[in-house]
DNA sequence: CTTTTGATATGATCCAGATCATACTAACCT
DNA sequence: AGGTTAGTATGATCTGGATCATATCAAAAG
């Protein structure tokens, strides 16, 4: 069982740092992949997608980002370029910092940049989990360890059923099947007990 | 062009806080999946591979390690077990420190610290990569691209042939692959003009 | 040199999941 | 209420890569 750690910046301190706020319509993108990194971002209000994009336009999302998480930090660090790009799921909120000021943030904060190292750890895990899932298992295998990394992603309880805010098309893209595999098996799970759909929403 | 940071922190330094070495035979198991960690550990000579093992015994390559490079961190930073298990891939030396002794010459070294923050910046921009390429292209596209990031990875030069030290079984695991399909994708990348194949070994 | 072993090679068959097509449902808008 | 849109549902078909089977090759070991 693993506790769930917040690793966000207090937002005063960040804005003391001289960060900004920005919203942002649904869709909207925030960066490409390929682009070089002069922000570091993080999200106030609703939810940023990072995903990316193939040669016949299918969708991968790396991860959905809500209040309080950071993202895009990787080429904040190694110096390279975005590994993928980011997308406003929702209309949302962010704060940003220029690049330079984050970093001599963490140079005078232990304790802010070791959260840094905790959170990369922790995104680490996640990836580690999902491909092996992706290149070892059948549909159901990676829907339900999907499930069960949502929910232990967002603090909810692993013995009772809570509600999954995602539509079958974000668990297509998130685990590498097809919207229509995904329908399906979620409709074998419910044969079989396993979870819940109620107006077609799941809970797991 | 992003060059090669290699992030390996001073043998002596390690000694001076108390490291260890440990050498093991090929096969030998240093710690499994699940498991807590206690030790941080760096490749000193030979190969670590770091795998998960599924249901029918399919392996899946999260990654190999050589000399200077240190693996299985994550779960020294955020707390929780080790993601996959790691294996003597050949006859090796590693040298390992103690978790809290570890941790606390982070937090006397800026430097170091931030050395590993920009690592598992690394390795989470590989596992981005290689989980949307297993997740969104097929076997053509997902081998070039392991051969690239394997090139890149150690420091060779993109536009001359190297010799990649993989079996088609290791390249299969990586990607997610089965070795007949492998065999079969470098046999049509080499009719393509795009790699050369000597006594079985190939040069990309 | 011969044997053994680990890796590469190649054809034949099969099947899970992709793809295609079409319909239904829920929620929101005016 | 009717209309619009985004998401869910389900059947029919197709196919790329898995699987199975068997052969060959290369290097190390005896």
């Amino acid at each position: 069982m693993q506790k769930q750690v917040n690793c966000d910046i207090d937002v005063d301190l960040l804005l003391a740092w001289g960060a900004t706020f920005h919203t942002y319509q649904r869709g909207h993108v925030l960066f490409c992949e390929g682009d070089l990194a002069h922000f570091y971002y993080q999200v106030v209000e609703g939810k940023i997608k990072m995903c990316n994009t193939n040669d016949e336009g299918r969708e991968f999302i790396q991860g959905i980002f809500e209040p309080g998480e950071s993202f895009g930090e990787p080429p904040l660090f190694d110096g390279g370029s975005y590994p993928a790009s980011a997308v406003a799921d929702e209309q949302c909120t962010i704060i940003r910092l220029r690049k330079e000021n984050f970093l001599q943030l963490l140079k005078d904060n232990f304790e802010i940049h070791f959260c840094f190292t905790q959170t990369l750890a922790r995104r680490l895990r996640y990836k580690s989990l999902m491909s092996k899932e992706i290149s070892s298992y059948g549909p159901l295998h990676r829907v339900t360890t999907l499930l069960q990394e949502y929910k232990k992603g967002r603090g909810m309880k692993e013995n009772e059923l809570s509600k999954i805010e995602l539509t079958r098309q974000q668990i297509a893209d998130m685990t590498g099947l097809r919207v229509e595999t995904v329908i399906r098996t979620i409709r074998q799970m419910q044969d079989a007990g396993n979870l819940k759909i109620e107006k077609g929403k799941v809970y797991f």
